[in-house]
RNA sequence: GGGGAGAUUCCCGAGCGGUCAAAGGGAGCAGACUGUAAAUCUGCCGCCGUUGUGCUUCGGAGGUUCGAAUCCUCCUCUCCCCA
């Protein structure tokens, strides 16, 4: 994809913009009302507006959000404008998408706070310059009850029960808390507010991008032209990707994290991430899958390359090559890791009981647990798996060992 | 306002008053096999360092019982039907 940027006076034809902001697109509501402003656009040398909303609570990025500030950065190549909008006021009510939970009020320092956090990790993939950030409290805070309910007039109920969420839930017998009902009249003000021209999203926001357009309607603005765009599936390859699932790759875990999350997807998945974090072509990247099919490329391999990628994205080049060796060091030649967290102990302690030691350095929950790693044979200090829970370390006897969980976790402990 | 159904361990979901730390499935974890892929197989899957006639769990609080997730009362929450 063309990352080449372009002046805000001189915009590219308009068709050919639209060829590019429809890549990877799921749906574009309307594809003609897209192209009508993109053509007024041009004609008045006025960038488009661009809104994104999210999540004022959670501000650690992982790839699922990478989605759509992609096709974010896209508009910005166009040279539209693009508002991250932060929706501290909407964090309040609760997303009714998925699990509802209560959340916690934050502060205005916490809100400040995670919108630097942001700011930091959007900045990997967008440009400040064209980039706004906003908060949706500074109207919707303004609004009062008089005009919630005013807004809340402006829909009716069939029409939110239309929402397949909401249409489970109802028909199944779950609740559906009438704040909920709120959210998606609050999202479209934000478009009526901010006077959107575009609004994008997963496609699971598609009912409430939808309202935005109506809300805009009978605010008597020119609705604004929905983009949606696919969910990225977590880990498990099912599930979309999502925190709460721990399912996810944050784009702000170390290098070896992201790429050995990305190592452990399944070779079907691995298409579908070629497809949505990483700028190749569709065209490439079916050449790719039709050469492994072939038999002529090993998915590894090409596994590899896409993990490499990926971290180059947010760490650099160096730090995805230097995570590609040590995979291979620690998986495939089943070596130690260069850098293991190292842990201090007090000399004071002469024995350490393992199990318990486990639980200190937390890799694992409870004695329990830890004990039937050991039992299972998940364990191992030195390089000796251990087989009996009871054993202990002998301060004495040596002034640092390394540990072993699992495939993957290590800790060497000095004793002082 | 009236009537009915329901709340079980991370999720779904069983559960005759004792034999229930609670079936089964999913998720997860560990091991084997691998490419930390998929599939498959095995084990584990509340807590406790002396693994026990032990401790804490079955929405909350009481009660009946030698004994309650199972029975009773009240409370909280949810859903359905009627108004």
């Amino acid at each position: 994809m063309t990352t080449a940027g372009r002046g805000t006076t001189a915009f590219a034809p308009p068709q050919e913009q639209l060829e590019y902001l429809r890549k990877g697109a799921v749906e574009i509501i309307r594809e003609d009302e897209l192209l009508g402003k993109l053509q007024r656009s041009q004609r008045q040398g006025r960038p488009l507006t661009v809104k994104v909303g999210f999540d004022p609570s959670a501000p650690d990025l992982h790839l699922g959000h990478t989605v759509v500030i992609r096709k974010m950065k896209h508009f910005q190549d166009m040279g539209h404008r693009v508002v991250f909008l932060i929706g501290d006021f909407t964090g309040m009510i609760g997303d009714p998408t998925g699990q509802s939970r209560t959340r916690p009020v934050l502060t205005r320092a916490q809100v400040k706070q995670n919108a630097a956090t942001y700011r930091k990790q959007v900045f990997k993939i967008l440009r400040a310059k064209r980039t706004v950030i906003d908060f949706n409290s500074r109207w919707l805070g303004r609004l009062g009850a008089a005009g919630f309910i005013e807004l809340a007039s402006k829909y009716t109920v069939a029409r939110l029960l239309e929402r397949d969420d909401f249409a489970r839930r109802y028909k199944s017998g779950q609740p559906i808390g009438l704040h909920e009902f709120l959210y998606p009249l609050a999202q479209g003000y934000d478009s009526v507010a901010l006077e959107a021209d575009v609004e994008m999203g997963g496609t699971d926001q598609t009912f409430n991008l939808l309202v935005g357009r109506e809300l805009m309607r009978e605010y008597g603005l020119e609705p604004q032209v929905v983009l949606t765009m696919p969910l990225l599936e977590g880990l498990d390859g099912v599930e979309k990707m999502s925190k709460s699932l721990g399912n996810y790759v944050g784009i702000n875990e170390p290098a070896r994290e992201i790429y050995g999350k990305l190592m452990s997807i399944s070779d079907a998945l691995m298409w579908r991430y070629w497809e949505l974090c990483t700028d190749s072509s569709l065209s490439e990247i079916a050449g790719l899958r039709s050469r492994v099919e072939a038999g002529e490329l090993h998915p590894k391999d090409v596994k590899t390359d896409l993990a490499r990628r990926i971290v180059a994205d947010y760490h650099g080049r160096k730090a995805a090559d230097a995570a590609a060796f040590e995979f291979e060091k620690v998986f495939a030649r089943k070596e130690t890791p260069e850098e293991v967290r190292e842990v201090r102990m007090p000399s004071g302690a002469q024995t350490v009981w393992v199990p318990k030691l486990l639980v200190t350095l937390g890799l694992a929950k409870s004695n329990g647990e830890a004990r039937r790693l050991i039992e299972q044979g998940g364990v191992s200090i030195d390089g000796v798996r251990l087989a009996d829970a009871s054993r202990e370390i002998h301060a004495v006897s040596s002034s640092s060992c390394l540990i072993k969980v699992g495939k993957r976790h290590f800790v060497r402990v000095l004793f002082d």
